[in-house]
DNA sequence: GTTTAGGATTCG
């Protein structure tokens, strides 16, 4: 590192930019476009940074120079700009290069060397430089949440914007306004590429190498404004596709329909859409060689004989629209994106004769979901009774706090607290009319446990104060006094409260016992649910997903529901009105079950085991059907 | 010492 100039540099934080002034600034890098040619004499680039004042400032930056602009390759990365130039752009501050503009850039991830990337010649970095970047780094890790679009070739979905982190195996120019680029990351797509028709001559690379990879490569068009920046990469070399789009493509041919999936990137800087060129340094090409030195010495392994021959035939020759070969399309009918779990020696029947046949049977079925109900996640968790097989809704939390402030209302009965079971406490609230709350300790053993394990019982609380509670006590179980004995406040509201997970138990099914029989827990070293409800005499309800799948397979529609705790889907259904993530992967699933935008032709496959029985429906008789030990292939989601 | 672009997905 060098330093000319022994001149202090002074970091503006980015909630104290003013119109007019130039700064310099240190920042997190939120979102970017990396370089490309402007419609004027120069290039662009947008990048927007934030800092911890939690203030983004978004940053044209111009130069006739390409290397002149900061080299970022993903978000997160760190950026130091000097001599920006504030101006203000819709009433918000908005930077943009000045004369003598000059940028450092560092990985953003913590503990990796804090190596400046630039392309001045000389450049003025300090100790307090060093710490800076490490700040910043500390604070993005909690704030600036991970690129979620670095997505690997075999992770692709279907309709999908993604970054792809590859290397260059061969290009072609197809027409004037689009270009092919050959590339791989060493993973397999889950649908094998389209082949784009262009003329054997005209591509550059390496074409025996490309053919011993055979379906390790995938074609990618690139559009308009990328065609210039494609026709200048060198073969060999790693790049970063910004914004890649993904189609996936039904194409029939004869009699078999197959899938292809088609790499677009699309004309046009939205989003970050671009091409650049990765240093050999970067870590994440340093990766991306592992990757593809593995899958290299795989491949020849993969080709086995009877596809080789067809793949070698139909290479290069197939039409744009996106026909594969047949030994791809045979892959791509085997994929199923859901398999059985017993049950692997039925044969399988076309739904076409299950609707012709009595119940009760079972069986095993290939189909596709044309349809399902209810679309909203939140209508298809319910509760379910393993005993007397009822149903009910997930009661609302509205209906929750009226039951339990209804409770609240009923005075405490000094002579049930402080027993052998628990030490009992009384808090009166001061604006609510002297509202009474008591939480009863259950001791373990005699002794108060640390409140992580501690169960407590509580009498009068509102929803909101028994949410509090739950967040630093184990279990709580919501009381009311009896005439002998703590009783359960009611089965419509929680008997156990664990966290955020709510455990209710069956009205019809449960026949509640004293709450003093907890006492046979308290050598226990847990509150394990299903123990508590056997206790205090309660049925405990499931929750369970119930859907309605309309399968179809080319021979027959058939209606079969589906009721899953968490075997199906291998998502619990009693968490995932909780949790965010867990909604999004049910998304996922649903999204590859039905890939949206597209047509049925090009659904994936799915494997079932289902069960028909008889219904009596008044005086009609009705066969209805239901999916059993079946679940998400792991490979697909 | 101007202009470019001013984040916000798609013709293919």
């Amino acid at each position: 590192m060098s330093s000319v100039s022994v001149a202090n540099y002074t970091y503006t934080p980015l909630n104290q930019l003013k119109g007019g002034t130039v700064v310099n600034v240190y920042g997190v890098v939120k979102f970017f476009k990396p370089p490309y040619l402007s419609k004027g004499t120069d290039y662009c680039s947008v990048v927007t940074i934030a800092d911890q004042t939690n203030v983004k400032l978004t940053c044209l930056l111009f130069s006739g120079n390409y290397e002149a602009l900061p080299q970022i390759y993903k978000v997160g990365d760190i950026v130091r700009f000097h001599r920006l130039k504030i101006q203000v752009y819709k009433n918000e501050p908005q930077g943009i290069t000045s004369s003598g503009f000059a940028s450092l850039t560092f990985e953003g991830t913590l503990g990796a060397p804090v190596l400046p990337r630039t392309s001045s010649k000389y450049f003025h970095f300090t100790d307090a430089d060093h710490k800076m970047v490490e700040a910043l780094r500390i604070w993005a890790s909690t704030h600036i949440p991970p690129s979620s679009t670095l997505v690997q070739l075999y992770d692709v979905q279907p309709m999908q914007y993604f970054d792809l982190t590859c290397q260059l195996l061969g290009k072609a120019q197809v027409d004037g306004a689009s270009f092919l680029l050959k590339v791989w990351d060493g993973t397999r797509t889950p649908f094998p590429s389209w082949r784009v028709l262009i003329e054997n001559e005209v591509l550059e690379g390496d074409l025996s190498h490309i053919r011993r990879l055979q379906n390790l490569t995938v074609d990618i068009l690139v559009y308009d404004n990328h065609v210039q920046v494609a026709k200048s990469l060198k073969v060999g070399s790693f790049l970063r596709i910004y914004s890649l789009h993904t189609k996936l493509q039904s194409v029939s041919s004869e009699s078999q329909a197959s899938l292809s999936l088609e790499f677009h990137l699309h004309g046009g800087t939205s989003y970050g859409r671009g091409i650049t060129v990765l240093p050999e340094s970067n870590s994440d090409v340093e990766q991306l060689k592992k990757d593809l030195q593995s899958a290299d010495l795989a491949a020849p392994q993969h080709s086995d004989g009877i596809c080789q021959s067809d793949h070698e035939d139909s290479f290069l020759t197939l039409s744009s629209s996106g026909s594969v070969s047949l030994c791809e399309v045979e892959r791509c009918q085997q994929l199923s994106a859901t398999i059985l779990t017993d049950h692997h020696y039925l044969e399988k029947t076309p739904l076409c004769a299950i609707l012709k046949q009595k119940a009760p049977q079972q069986y095993r079925i290939r189909a596709k979901l044309r349809s399902y109900k209810p679309k909203g996640l939140f209508q298809s968790v319910k509760l379910y009774c393993p005993k007397c097989h009822s149903l009910q809704e997930v009661p609302h939390e509205n209906d929750l706090d009226i039951i339990l402030r209804d409770g609240a209302s009923k005075t405490p009965d000094t002579k049930l607290q402080n027993t052998p079971l628990y030490d009992s406490e009384v808090w009166s609230t001061e604006d609510q009319g002297g509202r009474k709350v008591v939480t009863h300790f259950v001791k373990r053993n005699g002794v108060l446990p640390l409140s992580s394990v501690c169960l407590i019982l509580i009498e009068g609380g509102t929803l909101g104060e028994i949410c509090k509670l739950s967040s630093e006590f184990h279990s709580i179980i919501p009381v009311k006094s009896g005439p002998e004995d703590l009783e359960l406040l009611d089965l419509s509201v929680p008997f156990l409260i664990q966290g955020r997970l709510y455990h209710y138990g069956c009205k019809q099914c449960s026949s509640l016992k004293p709450i003093q029989n907890l006492n046979s827990l308290v050598g226990e070293t847990s509150w394990i649910p299903s123990s508590v409800a056997e206790a205090l005499g309660i049925v405990p309800l499931q929750h369970v997903f119930v859907m309605t799948f309309t399968l179809d397979d080319g021979t027959g529609v058939l209606e079969a529901y589906l009721m899953d705790s968490d075997r199906f889907f291998q998502i619990p259904a009693s968490e995932v009105l909780l949790d965010d993530n867990l909604q999004r992967s049910m998304d996922l699933i649903m999204d590859m079950f039905c890939p949206p935008g597209t047509k049925i032709d090009v659904y994936p496959w799915m494997e079932c085991v289902i069960r028909s029985y008889n219904v009596t429906n008044g005086a009609e008789q009705q066969i209805c059907y239901q999916i059993f030990d079946t679940t998400v292939a792991e490979d697909v989601t």
